[in-house]
DNA sequence: AGCACGCCGACT
DNA sequence: GTCGGCGTGCTC
């Protein structure tokens, strides 16, 4: 993906008594919506309204000009103008460009950019308390109330929570002070947060990376659309170096987006963040809820958020003054959003500055094939980070061939890999054990007759998860209990679970290492950051001396002492029909490995495989990156996949199998014929049943220049699919699954 | 996304 | 005889 110049429309005048103004409400409607301007009230394009809409009020943005598709009579007065400063030009650009890349409905789209409705309403004003000009004379004043009156005769007004702790009473006396009219109550003004300090020391640089903050930040200085691929191997030092481009923002009074992946925005982040700019982020990520994520909204908004750190979502924030963006870790899957607006973040991110005509930054150990390729281009600049910094070395690289060294039956560790781990915990210090696989066993058989224990929703195994005692479908949450015989035949004892998960790997080494202090780490054990803080803490404590985990065990988290990475199956990605299956694969494990052995002590990483020729194994072997990277570009040119071509993936689902497959055949047989584009399927998607959903799959693969959003919305419409039936469209798909 | 309208089963 | 289930369709 790359941008495409787009005309910016002119400047809006400002609408007045009677015009017709467009209304894009965040529904999936196709278009946005006429209304008229009543007498009194003035909007402007980007204007915050509520409109009503059927026997409702919604809120919506004015996008324009009224596009006169509907007769006078129809159309209805929009019925107020909500105090909140008006969408910037570039932010319903972008929001009108992404529905257009994502052949989706622009309203839903905008339902991105407005997903705190409570943010629309004028905040409950701040009430302080100043002593009344006149008390009645007959109250009594107890020593509580005076003390509170004395705090009030030399200052300014102050909330009561404040009071009380200043007066050292509980609040009940403040608020029976104002019921006798002993204290007036008066709004105040809300003080804005605490802004970051760029001008505070950061840590000392490398020359390398003064070299590549000062070109960063000469960009930054630009003011203009730029593209900056900074890439250096991990603890190369990438965040110090974003930091100050971040700070040339601040001091340019810019607000700046910095992107992470869900899982890697970390305490420890938000700390590095503290010490390099004195206060936290504004942060906006799934786990910031209900007051704190409409504050933080209305605060982008209003310009006083000058820093927000956030997941995928946080790019559809209404910035007014966004200067920067940094999307770290930037070859990450989890920037792939997968359900309703199907969009990938980095990209979009890249379109949101283009479009804003400001800078972006994306950040990786392992950069993309896309960005790389991008690079080869001359669309984005390149910024290196030489080797590590601070003299570690890295990571001795070894595989484990499986097919020597196979455990016996129902064990997952090669005598090698325990070896190691004897000899790491015996030296004093600390291992981790990579499985990217939750629960005990990702399935469970009937030995007596076979059957296989599956979800009722989905075409998928129900995975076994003993620490819950439950069987689970890891796509729609269904559970059931782990029954003592089988459903099918009766037998008892006759359940075996197949394959490891980390439980089932934990098991084995508590069997196995009886020394070990061992835990396991997966979003079930560690659901939080307060959880994640205390195992970094117990680890630091050497409470903890083996990590037995899946992804979120590879992200962002230094543990000095961690010197073995032992990976129980490098083979794992490679058993799907992705074709970006070998990059991804690299891209986890040299994550993965690059926990080892990040101070003075030597890391080693153990990598058990039925494959050990394996390219992405050699590579990582060989710590030789860049010719792994080239060889795959290679391929991906030869087969012109992308970023050589363009492909989409159209699924059809229904919940009744019939329907999905006759939808799926009348678009097969209504398929376009286009030069340079090719249709394949229609045929089951690869999770064929879905949250009860029966899906099938067709795929288009075009060349680079093929315009495949407009080719897919005008087959879509020719199509004309029942209702019941639902097509969502994945421009530039991710997963295969 | 809501909310209405519409056409078929168990209740005050 | 109604209350109410959620399938289809419309909202400027």
């Amino acid at each position: 993906m790359a941008p495409t110049d787009t005309t910016a429309e002119p400047p809006a005048a400002i609408k007045t008594h009677g015009d017709r103004v467009r209304v894009l409400l965040p529904l999936p409607l196709a278009e946005a919506y006429d209304y008229r301007v009543p007498g009194g009230m003035i909007v402007d394009a980007g204007s915050f309204v509520s409109v009503p809409l059927g026997q409702r009020l919604v809120a919506g943005v004015v996008w324009g000009d009224g596009s006169g598709a509907v007769d006078e009579s129809r159309l209805r007065d929009i019925d107020a103008v909500l105090d909140v400063p008006p969408m910037a030009d570039a932010m319903r650009r972008f929001v009108d460009w992404v529905a257009d890349y994502t052949v989706s409905a622009p309203g839903s789209v905008l339902r991105m950019a407005m997903s705190v409705p409570a943010a629309l309403e004028p905040p409950a004003p701040l009430i302080g308390y100043l002593a009344a000009p006149d008390p009645p004379e007959d109250t009594r004043l107890t020593p509580a109330r005076r003390r509170v009156l004395d705090l009030l005769a030399d200052g300014p007004p102050r909330q009561a929570r404040e009071l009380a702790r200043e007066a050292g009473c509980g609040t009940g006396v403040v608020k029976a002070m104002v019921t006798a009219g002993l204290l007036q109550p008066v709004e105040m003004r809300r003080p804005p947060p605490p802004a970051p300090q760029p001008g505070r020391a950061g840590p000392a640089l490398s020359p390398a990376q003064t070299e590549a903050a000062a070109s960063l930040q000469e960009a930054v200085r630009q003011g203009t659309y730029s593209a900056t691929l900074l890439d250096g191997v991990t603890g190369s030092g990438k965040t110090e170096v974003y930091f100050e481009a971040l700070a040339e923002a601040l001091r340019c009074g810019r607000q700046v987006l910095v992107l992470l992946p869900e899982i890697a925005l970390s305490p420890q982040w938000l700390d590095r963040f503290a010490e390099r700019f004195g206060v936290r982020p504004t942060e906006w990520h799934s786990d910031v809820g209900g007051t704190r994520r409409r504050a933080n909204w209305r605060a982008v908004a209003e310009g006083e958020a000058r820093v927000v750190v956030g997941a995928r979502s946080a790019l559809f924030l209404p910035f007014s003054e966004l200067g920067l963006i940094i999307v770290d870790e930037e070859h990450e899957g989890a920037y792939k959003q997968e359900d309703g607006v199907i969009y990938h973040a980095r990209d979009m991110a890249v379109m949101r500055a283009h479009l804003a005509d400001i800078p972006i930054v994306l950040v990786s150990a392992t950069p993309s094939i896309e960005s790389r390729v991008n690079v080869e281009r001359g669309r984005y600049q390149a910024c290196h980070l030489p080797d590590r910094f601070g003299g570690a070395q890295l990571p001795e690289v070894e595989a484990v061939d499986m097919r020597q060294s196979a455990p016996p039956t129902g064990r997952f560790l090669s005598p090698q890999m325990l070896e190691a781990l004897v000899d790491t915990l015996g030296r004093g210090e600390q291992a981790m054990l990579f499985l990217n696989r939750r629960g005990y066993a990702p399935l469970t058989v009937c030995r007596s007759c076979g059957h296989r224990f599956e979800c009722p929703n989905c075409s998928a195994w129900l995975v076994d998860h003993r620490l819950r005692g439950r069987l689970i479908c890891h796509h729609c949450g269904f559970t059931a209990r782990h029954p003592p015989e089988c459903p099918v035949c009766a037998a008892v004892d006759s359940l075996v679970p197949c394959g490891p998960g980390v439980e089932r790997i934990a098991e084995e080494v508590d069997a196995s290492l009886p020394g070990a202090r061992w835990t396991v780490v997966t979003s079930d054990t560690v659901p939080g950051p307060k959880a994640m803080t205390q195992l970094v803490a117990d680890m630091a404590a050497g409470e903890i001396n083996l990590l037995i985990g899946t992804q979120i065990i590879a992200k962002g988290h230094h543990f000095p002492r961690l010197t073995l990475v032992g990976v129980v199956d490098a083979d794992l990605g490679f058993n799907n029909g992705d074709f970006r299956a070998f990059e991804r694969t690299y891209q986890l494990l040299h994550q993965v490995a690059g926990r080892a052995g990040r101070e003075s002590l030597p890391g080693r990483v153990l990598l058990q495989s039925y494959e050990p020729e394996n390219p992405v194994l050699q590579a990582l072997i060989d710590h030789d990156r860049d010719r792994f990277f080239e060889g795959q570009i290679e391929a991906r040119r030869r087969a012109g996949l992308p970023p050589f071509g363009r492909l989409a993936a159209l699924i059809v689902s229904g919940r009744d199998r019939h329907q999905a497959d006759q939808a799926a055949r009348t678009l097969g047989q209504t398929a376009p014929r286009a030069e340079g584009v090719e249709i394949i399927g229609p045929a089951e998607a690869p999770l064929s049943l879905l949250r009860g959903r029966f899906r099938r799959r067709l795929l288009v693969k075009a060349r680079r220049s093929a315009p495949i959003q407009g080719l897919i919305r005008d087959w879509l419409s020719r199509a004309n699919l029942p209702s019941s039936v639902r097509v969502s469209v994945d421009v530039d798909p991710y997963s295969f699954l």
